[in-house]
DNA sequence: ACCATTGATGTAAGCGCTTACATAGATCGC
DNA sequence: GCGATCTATGTAAGCGCTTACATCAATGGT
């Protein structure tokens, strides 16, 4: 006299470990073991409590099994956002890794907002993660000893400062920029404009200028005020900031752009302006997107192993979950790619 | 007399409710209520519940109360990869539509492989995902099998067939292909090659061909089978197919590609031969990504809004678990924007 | 033949939390 | 002022699973 379709059975809730236990007419116990230490059940039952397991569409149940074995296998990727592709690329590499070894991977993006993103990992800390991949260590103190406190594993991504305290797989932001820019002042440039992204709560960007400032500045150089353009990541903003730096004077002979998006947009603005790149002007990008040798002329970038950064990242986590307490680990080296936006300034 | 350092306390085990309640001198279940209807429990001991809590770092612990409320509030997406901004986009936007609701995301990636998908299918179900968005629907009938025995919402996304069986959120992808061919139909193209990602287990790549080969059709034409160029998306294979497609005789007069990046490659291809675009050679991409329209000429596409998508996704999900049962969804309608790539052929 | 092992299975005590129900003051109408 | 009614809090029974420990049968050494 059920009100749900007869067919269907008058009990719709999934079933249980007892339920497969006693249509295997074994202990749940048993049941139980036959799926975390098959080796102790004879094979024979083994088999036959596979086999209803199966026909009953069974398999146990991740918050009973996480709280009785006070592990949940679960981590946390904690993104600024997963519109770009970098993190997208390492979020998918580690989401790889940990999946491998039954691991779920939980997501949060938290926008660049520092709140945010200290609510995250407590949401991610409720639900019981075993390990946490950070982007970036500009964040609220109280994001990290909220992770400490709990005495887990963490790491932080992206970014890679010598003298950080925390654990950290990525790159030296600063040296990665400060090579830019020694890669421009070899060519013989000395007025250099900047397009970066905004450096407010992002320790990567506000590094990278800082190589770039450092580099300058061990050539007695400086970024002068109206060649540095600090604004949201876009092909637009590198066109308008390039025009607007072009109409400066002296114009600057070479531009660094925080990433391949702002390189793209000075690159086609400085031609649409009638310049040839990169004899009017040398143009670099970062991260070394796909198009960025596809262009003409092909983009002078740097180029970083996102996916390699995931995986590290991944297999750190991993390594500290099953006990052992793994070195520090170098930091990767973004390589400079010359190809052809750079050359000496035409004098 | 403990191992650890005296300053941590010889117990560094997570604080539980009980120990909460202990501290702030109320029962269990107080404490349970000012975190679950804190309109039940006086102003005054709320307050001291909730700074002890705070005080010890006290948050309810998510597999106990999962257990015991039934509700994981957790959902899952399951998508190819996030290497593909399309999907990245999507899953981006539904990670915020369900955060803001309190909800958290499990992702898994599977990689255009179908064993793979019933596979990370089955871990969510055993995590116990309240719902569940799927990318496409050219999967193995267990997976929605598996799914619909557990009676849980779920959405296929990114695609939109009149006649699924399955709620879907997305666009036509026969139709819009339908759309794109049409167009160069219109413009007096009769001999038009196809470069294209591989069709095998893909439902949305596959109705794309259909719906080019449809239009085609109608006006009694087809695709000349070395017209016809499946792989790999990339750039490259853009450039590689448009190469060989031009050298066959007739050799055609457009081509559709199955993405802007194909179309970025087809374009940089052709210009390099020698080819003026579009005068030459009409090319189409779809997705519309940031370079598209800031190309020379700016490429003829489709937009999709995938952001859109996930968020609907989300909200038709949300729908569902709060227990109504929306009406199915219109499809999407990607938007064709003619630019600059496609012109009626020279004759 | 008998006892000590061994190996396979079962029993039951939680894991940390929520919530129906019980309880005990406080409040109010008459 | 007394019982009826409410409201704030506590008690205890699970949620579905794992695992230490108990049990029991079979094995083998002497």
């Amino acid at each position: 006299m059920s009100e749900r379709d007869p067919k269907t059975g008058p009990a719709p809730r999934a079933p249980r470990a007892v339920d497969v236990a006693a249509a295997a007419d074994v202990s749940i116990a048993t049941v139980s073991r036959v799926f975390n230490n098959p080796e102790k059940v004879a094979p024979a039952i083994r088999e036959r409590v596979l086999a209803t397991a199966k026909a009953m569409g069974w398999m146990p149940h991740a918050a009973g099994s996480a709280l009785a074995r006070r592990r949940t296998s679960i981590v946390g990727a904690v993104i600024p956002t997963l519109d770009n592709e970098v993190f997208a690329a390492q979020v998918g590499a580690m989401q790889k890794a940990f999946a491998e070894r039954g691991i779920t991977l939980l997501l949060s993006c938290f926008n660049y907002d520092q709140d945010q993103a200290v609510h995250d990992v407590q949401a991610m800390l409720a639900r019981g993660v075993e390990a946490l991949a950070i982007v970036g260590e500009a964040h609220r103190p109280d994001l990290f000893a909220g992770i400490q406190a709990r005495h887990i594993p963490y790491v932080v991504t992206y970014s890679h400062r010598p003298d950080s305290p925390h654990p950290c797989i990525g790159f030296d932001n600063r040296q990665a920029f400060h090579s830019i820019a020694s890669h421009l002042l070899d060519l013989g440039h000395e007025t250099i404009g900047v397009i970066i992204q905004p450096t407010a709560g992002n320790d990567r960007v506000a590094a990278r200028l800082d190589g770039v400032r450092a580099a300058l500045a061990e050539r007695g150089l400086g970024i002068r005020p109206q060649h540095l353009c600090e604004g949201e990541w876009s092909i637009d903003f590198g066109r308008q900031s390039v025009r607007a730096m072009l109409a400066t004077d002296p114009p600057p002979t070479a531009v660094i752009c925080g990433n391949d998006y702002l390189a793209l947009g000075a690159l086609l603005e400085a031609r649409a302006m009638g310049l040839t790149v990169p004899q009017g002007l040398s143009i670099t990008g970062f991260d070394d997107i796909a198009i960025s040798r596809q262009l003409d002329p092909p983009l002078t970038t740097m180029h970083v192993d996102n996916h390699e950064i995931g995986r590290r990242a991944a297999d750190y986590l991993l390594a500290c979950m099953e006990g052992s307490r793994p070195a520090a680990m170098p930091p990767l080296v973004p390589t400079l790619i010359r190809r052809g936006t750079t050359a000496a300034p035409h004098t």
